[in-house]
DNA sequence: CTCCAGGGTAGTC
DNA sequence: GACTACCATGGA
């Protein structure tokens, strides 16, 4: 069963952008990318869907396939790729701060158009929010890869494998010394197989959220055992639609203020908060595209 | 060998 | 609340 959707594009959006910061320089076991496309199986309602997104004249064109596709399908789908590329954002009043600025005013223009690329799934998040933690990227998404194609669901397609996130049941069943046997450290493991089980158990879901004020959700997220700060941050922007976040202590948002002369000294919080309080309302956007300038284009 | 990486917890004062 | 020790492991 194949469906295509079309959704308009929104002003400030540009998909090459957005597919960039996927791409980057790292290898996410996720999704295949191409120049033009990224693809990727999406759970909806229980269903796996194989969703690939291009663009064609100021158009995302949408394709998926499943095996058996609900009723309300299309319309979840549209709701999909709208979070996960941010698209019904506004996002003028954040580049008429950024213009603005004399440092950062460049990336109005160097990255216009870039959205914050969100993680649907919450159990999805957490997880990587924990494998991040304190290592390098490299080394975390090849954690995240060793996990998936052990643990999570193969679907293949047109010759290519797609992974599915493993399930929190069977996270949850994993002993940490399984994980320490595929490099996680004796601490994330354990974090890992501990949330797994509040998800199991019911106890944890990403709809509790739904009504939550951004310090609520910040205070439930912390008050489980391997969620900081940063991480409730992290998982607040990427997840929970909140964009007033500053995953604060970061190493890639810290070292970016510092390549552009903002800061010097890294624990100078009272720069930090001024320059962040100038984009009150936004600070997630200013994080992600201050992440987004960390990458450099090669070609 | 050293320092760093998209930190967190637990203990102390 | 701020400071400290400790955890843990690959990458540069």
């Amino acid at each position: 069963m194949h469906i295509q959707i079309k959704i308009k594009q929104p002003p400030l959006f540009n998909f090459e952008e957005c597919l960039w910061f996927l791409n980057r320089s790292y290898d996410d076991c996720m999704l295949y990318l191409t120049g033009s496309s990224v693809s990727k199986v999406v759970s909806i309602e229980g269903t796996d869907f194989i969703l690939t997104v291009n663009e064609k004249a100021g158009f995302l064109i949408i394709n998926a396939t499943t095996a058996q596709p609900g009723p309300y399908a299309t319309e979840r789908i549209r709701d999909y790729v709208s979070a996960w590329f941010d698209l019904e954002r506004d996002l003028s009043a954040f580049y008429k701060l950024l213009r603005n600025d004399p440092i950062l005013g460049y990336m109005a223009g160097a990255y216009k158009g870039l959205r914050l690329i969100g993680i649907a799934e919450l159990f999805e998040s957490i997880c990587w929010g924990i494998i991040g933690q304190q290592i390098n990227l490299t080394f975390a998404y090849k954690l995240k890869r060793r996990l998936v194609e052990l643990y999570g669901e193969t679907i293949q397609e047109h010759g290519r494998i797609y992974h599915t996130f493993p399930r929190p049941e069977t996270i949850a069943g994993l002993s940490v010394e399984t994980l320490q046997g595929l490099q996680f450290s004796k601490q994330k493991a354990g974090y890992l197989i501990n949330v797994a089980g509040l998800f199991t158990d019911g106890s944890l879901k990403k709809s509790s959220f739904a009504n939550l004020a951004p310090e609520e959700k910040l205070k439930s997220l912390t008050a489980i055992k391997g969620i900081g700060v940063w991480t409730a941050n992290y998982i607040a922007m990427k997840t929970l639609n909140e964009i007033g976040c500053v995953p604060q202590g970061d190493a890639g948002l810290l070292k970016a203020l510092e390549l552009h002369g903002l800061i010097n000294d890294r624990k100078d919080l009272a720069t930090i908060d001024k320059i962040f309080s100038y984009y009150r309302g936004w600070e997630s956007y200013l994080v992600h595209y201050l992440w987004r300038s960390l990458a450099v284009k090669t070609e």
